[in-house]
DNA sequence: AACTTGTCCTGTCATGCCGTCAGCTTACCG
DNA sequence: CGGTAAGCTGACGGCATGACAGGACAAGTT
């Protein structure tokens, strides 16, 4: 399927490589979290692997190279999301429990990838296609169906609106929101009331219209 | 005002001493926008404004310290944003315009501060609070007079939705539209179909109604 | 013009990370 | 048990960091 594991000099990897490749891209996983990207250091990785710097130059090229991988991984899990989305009703107030569970289910994933994320976005934006590629991939999983929804619903009656930007727009304020959800609290929006309130523009941005109380 | 700028080791700096360090700021921002922030070193900057390392180091601490000189004088140019929506009036098709002007305004200030922007909104959300309070500031400067601007219309008809809530969700929207353009020209949005669409939101979250056509 | 003073810059150095390679150790297999 | 390939690391040249002391420079003083 994916082709077997490789060392950068061409080696296969076995059972025991294998291993330690993995235990090095779970500690820059965990240092990816703790400490500034600029800061992270190969040589720290392979400390907290217990292992050599070399033996990390063995599987990735650079640091970069290694968090790639880890985005990837974060990338096909991604696909996951697709299911908040599609074949849900959007109808009265089942569409907002609809909404909502979208918001949860988006926001939940992005917590837990956070760090990995930050990263993904920062290179994205410095115009880096891999990372943009794999941005798109996590963001597209529920723009795609969520165009389809807007599509459906309030895309029929207005013309004058794009569900694709409608849908893109909604996701990018999710992940805005998820990346810096200190901001919003220090708007003094509760944190209780973030979710609803997200959940509101989803709702509008889809539907095109105030959900039933 | 300010106090007068002063070297590492507590010297004023002169006039000819303003001067390299205003080049070496410049130089800096430079390669921001032509390199990944990961990437940029000392040693380049130095050579790039003509002169060494050891002369970047009097003037500041590190590499993120100078970044963060250039993002506050930013965040100061910011404040200029306000006007884009204070004394604005949100009523019928002068509204839909006030709107589409704040949509501008914003995407113009975002693109035209890219770089130094991409790493506030990293140093953000890696949270560092210096880097954040310099991201609220630039962000405040519309989301404060936005937030007033949605109670004052949808805010004052429904109880349910909270001004500040969606003021900065709008905003939010905006900086993420700005800093992922390519996202949206990648979901099939036309450049030139993007401000309408934002726009078009924006209307819609403060006023809580369609644009007259 | 020589001197003084304080600013400004850089050569140099110790330190530490990067990235590579040769070579040693370990595991597997016939 | 010997061969073979995988796996790991010590060691090394190269480069960036960050500190310091001393030299260059500008501007005023005598």
């Amino acid at each position: 399927m994916t082709g077997q594991v490789r060392t950068v000099d061409g080696r296969v990897a076995g059972r025991r490589g294998q291993e330690t490749r993995q235990k090095l891209l779970d500690c820059l996983r965990e240092m990816l979290s703790t400490s500034p990207y600029r800061d992270v250091k190969v040589i720290d990785v392979a400390r907290m692997a217990g292992t050599s710097p070399a033996t990390f130059y063995q599987y990735f090229p650079d640091v970069e190279g290694a968090v790639l991988e880890i985005a990837e991984e974060m990338a096909e899990d991604s696909v996951g999301l697709k299911e908040l989305v599609e074949g849900k009703s959007w109808a009265g107030k089942t569409g907002f429990a609809t909404s909502e569970e979208v918001v949860d289910g988006f926001l939940a994933f992005w917590r837990k990838n956070d760090a990995i994320l930050r990263v993904v976005t920062l290179g994205a934006a410095e115009g880096d296609k891999r990372f943009f590629k794999i941005r798109m991939k996590v963001l597209n999983s529920v723009v795609a169906p969520l165009t389809e929804a807007v599509r459906n619903n309030q895309g029929k009656t207005d013309k004058t609106v794009d569900p694709a930007a409608i849908a893109g727009a909604l996701v990018s304020l999710l992940a805005s929101a998820a990346e810096h959800q200190k901001a919003f609290t220090s708007w003094g929006v509760k944190v209780k009331d973030l979710k609803p309130n997200l959940a509101l523009q989803v709702y509008l941005g889809v539907a095109g219209k105030k959900p039933p109380k």
